[in-house]
DNA sequence: GTTATTTTTGCGAATTGTTTCAACAATGTA
DNA sequence: TACATTGTTGAAACAATTCGCAAAAATAAC
């Protein structure tokens, strides 16, 4: 229950929007959630909290480095609370599952051509797409 | 002036909506183009195509695989004629510089990390974000 | 603890990027 | 030439996101 402290941390004020926000970002149920599904779980948990506020909040944790902001194919961002170390994205087209990786050689060369070409790299997007060949791969959505 | 060729190997009939825009996207100076910005050089070069048709063309080139799509950040697409080999980008956050790159050593990793996680790999995207450290680098736009 | 000040929220309207639609034009084919 | 198919158009529709502003909280000052 430290979500206070986690938003003064990072320099807002609790508030319950941001305290419920929060709280659903942080439920492993939600990693990779948009906006609009952020809203729908508020909806659905009774809170009367309107869309432009839960894109505000968002856009305030993102700022904030609560959380991190990802452009996956098909328009909308998704977010993910920011808890563990850096990784990057391999997401399925089919059935839209979305796996979390890390690879240290990748990183290194990021930064190797990034150098060559006189450039100081503050972050990077990576992202795999492709189909899963899991037995439970479905079309879904 | 093989443009009409190009068009036909594409499934596509030559017309003169497809024809300007496809040398827009030719001309050197347009590489990583936006579909707005395509509209304003017909625009000014006094033609009448509506921007609903310029959606629609870049779409077709890109399912014909003329041209390539990218979601830098910022929210819109960028196209860019898919001339050369794969190729990923760097992108200078201050000027707009867009720098291509090859690595195979990144790519070679890709494929690994997509079969250790049971996914046949279609394609990805990756961008480089930072600053770039040439003289000529001028906050712009 | 009340009041004053600063933030934050909520709602609707506004924006932005993109797609769809319905009418019309052009082109291909028999 | 007549019919069918394909392409083009502007306008309207859309989806994701942001903005403007008055009302509601939260915080600070008495």
């Amino acid at each position: 229950m430290d979500q206070n402290k986690e938003l003064k941390k990072a320099g807002l004020k609790v508030t319950l929007p941001r305290l419920k926000i929060l709280q659903i970002l942080q439920d492993p149920e939600n990693q990779h959630i948009s906006a609009e599904d952020v809203y729908k779980i508020l909806i659905e948990q009774g809170e009367e909290i309107g869309l432009a506020t839960v894109y505000r909040v968002l856009n305030q944790f993102d700022d904030a480095g609560i959380l991190n902001r990802h452009h996956f194919e098909g328009g909308k961002s998704v977010f993910e609370i920011s808890h563990k170390d850096h990784h990057d994205h391999l997401v399925c087209l089919k059935c839209g599952k979305v796996v979390e990786f890390e690879d240290d050689i990748i990183e290194e060369r990021q930064e190797l051509v990034a150098k060559q070409n006189n450039m100081k790299l503050t972050h990077h997007s990576l992202y795999l797409y492709g189909e899963c060949t899991d037995d439970n791969c479905e079309q879904l959505d």
